[in-house]
DNA sequence: AAAAATACCATGTTATCCCATAAATACCCA
DNA sequence: TGGGTATTTATGGGATAACATGGTATTTTT
């Protein structure tokens, strides 16, 4: 189960870290910054799992294991409720698996491009356990946002956390 | 007892002391220091955890233990919840793991770099668990504050604390 | 046959490896 | 203790490998 008391994130598991932005060329192919190209082809798979994210403008990506846990993630719903139908829906309906060409490219799909708003050139950004992918003038403006986030959440934080 | 007064502080754990300044070279390189990157690789990694500080115009770096408290910060929060890519963003999207090279040096991200204004040299500050990464001369002008602060809380604390 | 997807190749840039050197530090032994 | 030698360290440079990116050719789909 995805809950506190079930790290998902094992101390030797590795993370989604830091930003890249990359190009998209005539064809519609990006790059994938070779350090997260590293950990999806982890578990064999050359496929890139994502979907749009749910409360922002942007894609939401990872390997197997981030496919992984939003399926357990819905397992634990309630069969015929209609929050899974919804979150279903949500997620898996509008989730692609994206295959990895031998270069480290994929090509977004028209959904997925348009849902980011995204032109020519986007942003990898690294969340942990999956990365995100956003048009880069809208992720400064969200990245700010995050920034005031964590600044009123700072003293919280803090005590919390062994002096970060 | 020990664990009261330095909750946070393992006493076997080894400390980033001191200070020292180096050269950043024409392809981007620093040498981190000898003592701090013995400690480092204490864990086998070759890596140096860092991201832009959030009070200061300085980069932090660290180890493992660094980087593992701040992944068991994020693993404290709900998976799913907004509040989470929040924080991510800001901490995760910012941080990196930094290879160190067969010399013991790192090359800093541009995004690093800019936010601690840094041109061609770097003063190395160890804070104990984890360092900072300065600016020479902005790092004096923060330590002339530092120093100043102390001074005029001395009093106040030396009440409290008997001998400080 | 046209369009799209895929494989393959080419290039400039950047990172990484390996070696050289000078200075500083540690070490050793008379 | 002193003095000389070895080792470590910071730093520079050349060679090599990796990466992002553009292009062309080949295959697959429809």
């Amino acid at each position: 189960m995805l809950s506190h008391k079930y790290p998902f994130m094992d101390y030797k598991m590795q993370l989604f870290l830091s930003k890249f932005k990359n190009k998209i060329d005539q064809k519609g192919r990006v790059s994938i910054p070779s350090q997260f190209r590293s950990i999806l082809f982890q578990d064999g798979s050359q496929k890139m799992f994502c979907y749009p994210s749910l409360d922002a403008e942007a894609i939401d990506a990872g390997g197997d294991s981030l496919s992984r846990d939003i399926y357990a993630l819905m397992d634990n719903l309630d069969p015929y409720s209609d929050e899974k139908d919804f979150l279903s829906t949500a997620l898996f309906g509008l989730s692609e698996e994206l295959r990895i060409d031998s270069d480290g490219r994929v090509i977004l799909s028209d959904a997925l491009i348009q849902h980011a708003q995204i032109i020519d050139e986007v942003i990898f950004v690294g969340l942990g356990q999956k990365f995100q992918i956003w048009e880069p003038n809208r992720f400064s403006n969200y990245l700010q946002e995050a920034q005031k986030k964590v600044r009123e959440q700072r003293l919280l934080l803090s005590k919390k956390s062994k002096g970060f």
